[in-house]
DNA sequence: TGCTTATATAACGAATAGCTTATATAATCA
DNA sequence: TGATTATATAAGCTATTCGTTATATAAGCA
């Protein structure tokens, strides 16, 4: 019924994914709106091994969500119950002007 | 004269102090009060240098505030400059009920 | 079917973080 | 001053994390 409970034990959990830029590079991204892979190798400007295993952790934490669309598996946001990220993700810095440089370049 | 911009390096590196149960633990209890080394110790049920180590990052990492009183050491929360944690913070569990016990043993 | 593009997984070395034990510093008190 | 209490620092070991390279899987297309 009521909020549900927060452990400290998972909160740190969560919280220890989002202390790394590039996994909160991902987040900033695709609050901004849901993203492919490719895209988000693009714009963190690394491998798209590394980018696949930073996307791994954030979806075995439960942070994003993952729909394949053809070839193209694009993630999102998923903080349904992690209501006290909210502000926290809110206050990102934009990554809009980054992304749409991207597709100047076009990955697919 | 605006808010100052926050980086997400900046952001990162705070959250990954934070992505640490006793790290985490030791904010709850300073949300209720400034608490002296000998208390945390005694609620992390960690050692002395563990503690010490760990509140040493959070001070680095500009979280916390120490204050000598005496030959004890206070330490409290310092959020002005990271308004993106407030709601985070507001949200951990509390940790009276575990404050108060310690005061039974008594460290000091 | 074979080729290409998109993505994931595996394996490994390097760097980092965490905890422990031992020791140092600082304050109080007798 | 010497003993005690509170706290910090150092050193070393272990465990975890990160990034890389190589390889696997999956979809689309000729």
């Amino acid at each position: 019924m009521g909020a549900p409970p927060i452990s400290i034990a998972e909160m740190s959990e969560t919280l220890k994914l989002l202390g790394h830029p590039m996994r909160l590079t991902i987040m900033a991204m695709l609050r901004e709106k849901e993203t492919c892979v490719c895209d988000i190798v693009d714009v963190l400007d690394t491998t798209q091994p590394n980018a696949s295993q930073h996307l791994k952790k954030l979806k075995d934490g439960g942070l994003v969500h993952e729909t394949r669309r053809s070839q193209w598996i694009y993630y999102s946001l998923n903080l349904d119950d992690k209501p006290y990220l909210t502000e926290m993700i809110e206050q990102l810095p934009s990554m809009r002007e980054k992304m749409q440089q991207i597709h100047s370049k076009g990955c697919s």
